[in-house]
RNA sequence: GGGCCUGUGGGUUAGUCUGGCCUAUGCUAGAUGGUUUGGGACCAUUUGACCCUGGUUCAAAUCCAGGCAGGCCCA
């Protein structure tokens, strides 16, 4: 009977929440419901953030900037527009670069279909200022390489200048044609990038393996785990020498790629003429590396933690840590003054709160909370005040009274046993969402699988073949390959294709 | 790039095929007043919509054309 009640109209219940095994419905629902975004601005892949998303996006941000302050890279700011003929500065720097590739390369390494390199298809243009068309028309930045690397050499003069280690956080313009989807695939993207130059390649490699601990860092406080690999040569970012990209395998087995490192070795720098006189007084070329991230991350984090109730907000960015719930305050004077008092003991000690006094019953704000992802609710009525206590219920499961002597310990533990839960689950997560590749065996009728494989999944396997062996697995499956994971095998493997041994790990996976 | 589909209050939905009793339905959200408040309360009153521009017609939310916006599938 009571259950009977209380699913009377689950479609209320769940303010119309799909179920998170649906993802493809869940994700849209939720980053509106939650009131991340409002999409409705009419233009395609332009959302409206609203002032709960980009708290939660300005948090992240502020993690990264401490990572920048930590490892002394300095903030920029550079115009969003750039003119039509560095464009053809770097078009050039690419087709060299593409050239020099496939006469330094292993062929095999090679696409015969290897698209037209960057941007250049997904740029917003503009051609006119008032009146007048403009002679040289200017472009909305995509990525900030060139407005970057115009300016360096005017900076970069003599060894002392180097390393030059800068980022910028700025939104960025590409035009999608694809479907978007909220912090997935926009067409503006709140964009992070960090450039550095260096004296030579050590300079560059040590970069790189900075960025590496500064990703580690992100994804520890964001709690969920990603895989690091190093991308196929075919799929490096033009210029690159090489490119490592960070995949968060979401809850549909789709890989999202939310961060990217590349070295640039001195390519770029030549084709820039960013140059600088060493200690001898010779004249160098630096050596470069750009590190990006995108609001994807936020995304990740919606899609890797949310649950069929709603958002759930690691709490070293959640908008709102604590939910403040004053309960019967009409029964009791003292419930008001005594929550407020409590709710400036936790500002004080640094931590986001809200009292919600609105004038609706608890189950209604519980639930309103939930969906927002709020880690910890804390209820305080006449009852508690008589014994001295508070209710905190988690958002990850679990209500329990404690004394408000303990306030200070108890919010603190319960952070804190907030992201453990929120790290366990993930990780369980990625255990179901990861797989072993059963196998692919060669017969007279070409290349089968030994088993077939199941949809939504990620497949990982010892593979040391070339391109042409990739592209056998990537038929085959109807998958795409991540690259040489940074975690490779403890003992050698065979390799699915060939059969030689191997510790290189790969994995195979949709991509958004 | 090619194909298909859709557009009704803030959200969701009925009505569109078969033009007229549509002066446009239900739910939800919003406003006002009152009763309520320890996991989704209720009563009363109330605001609010046919994407845009043309066309056909005595008559268009409904049919036609174009535009804009959104979604899906294939390369």
């Amino acid at each position: 009977m009571l259950a009977r009640t209380f699913m009377a109209s689950p479609d209320k219940a769940k303010r119309g929440i799909p179920s998170k095994e649906d993802f493809n419905l869940w994700y849209p629902a939720i980053v509106e419901i939650a009131d991340l975004v409002d999409k409705r601005y009419p233009i395609k892949g332009m959302d409206v953030w609203k002032p709960y998303g980009w708290k939660a996006m300005m948090l992240i941000d502020g993690l990264t900037r401490a990572e920048m302050d930590r490892t002394g890279h300095e903030e920029y700011n550079f115009p969003l527009l750039v003119p039509e003929d560095l464009l053809e500065k770097e078009n050039r720097l690419v087709s060299l670069l593409k050239k020099a590739r496939e006469e330094g390369v292993d062929p095999d390494e090679l696409r015969l279909d290897e698209e037209e390199a960057g941007f250049k298809k997904e740029v917003y243009w503009v051609k006119h200022a008032g009146e007048n068309e403009l002679e040289l028309p200017m472009f909305l930045r995509p990525t900030s390489e060139t407005p970057m690397y115009t300016m360096f050499p005017l900076w970069v003069r003599s060894h002392g200048d180097l390393p030059l280690k800068t980022f910028q956080i700025v939104n960025t313009f590409r035009y999608e044609t694809k479907q978007t989807r909220s912090f997935i695939r926009v067409r503006e993207i709140h964009f992070f990038e960090a450039h550095t130059a260096h004296k030579d390649q050590e300079g560059a490699d040590a970069q790189i393996e900075e960025d590496a601990v500064i990703v580690q860092n992100l994804l520890h406080d964001l709690c969920f785990p990603a895989i690091v690999s190093k991308r196929p040569v075919w799929d490096t970012f033009p210029g690159a020498w090489f490119s490592n990209a960070v995949d968060v395998v979401m809850p549909n087995g789709r890989t999202l790629q939310v961060a990217t490192y590349h070295h640039y070795k001195d390519q770029w720098a030549k084709a820039f003429d960013l140059k600088y006189e060493d200690t001898e007084g010779q004249s160098q070329f630096c050596h470069q590396t750009t590190f990006g991230m995108s609001e994807r991350m936020l995304g990740a984090v919606v899609g890797m933690h949310g649950d069929d109730a709603g958002l759930i907000f690691p709490p070293k960015i959640a908008p709102i840590q604590i939910v403040l719930m004053p309960v019967a305050q009409h029964l009791d004077e003292d419930v008001i003054p005594s929550i407020n008092k409590i709710a400036d003991t936790l500002k004080s000690a640094g931590y986001r709160v809200k009292v919600d006094d609105r004038d609706l019953r608890p189950g209604a704000k519980h639930y309103d909370w939930e969906i927002k992802g709020v880690p910890l609710r804390l209820e305080l009525g006449p009852r508690d005040l008589k014994s001295g206590q508070f209710v905190l219920s988690m958002r990850t499961g679990g209500k329990a009274s404690h004394d408000v002597d303990e306030l200070l310990n108890v919010i603190s533990d319960s952070l804190d046993a907030t992201e453990s839960e929120l790290r366990n689950r993930a990780a369980v997560h990625m255990e179901h969402l990861v797989l072993d590749f059963p196998g692919i065996e060669q017969s007279s009728d070409g290349w089968k699988l030994t088993k077939p494989l199941e949809d939504g999944k990620v497949y990982q396997l010892a593979f040391d073949g070339n391109d042409s062996d990739a592209e056998i697995l990537e038929k085959a499956t109807g998958l795409t390959f991540l690259g040489d994971c940074i975690d490779s095998y403890n003992e050698p493997q065979p390799c699915a294709v060939t059969g030689r041994m191997t510790t290189r790990k790969q994995h195979l996976a949709r991509m958004y």
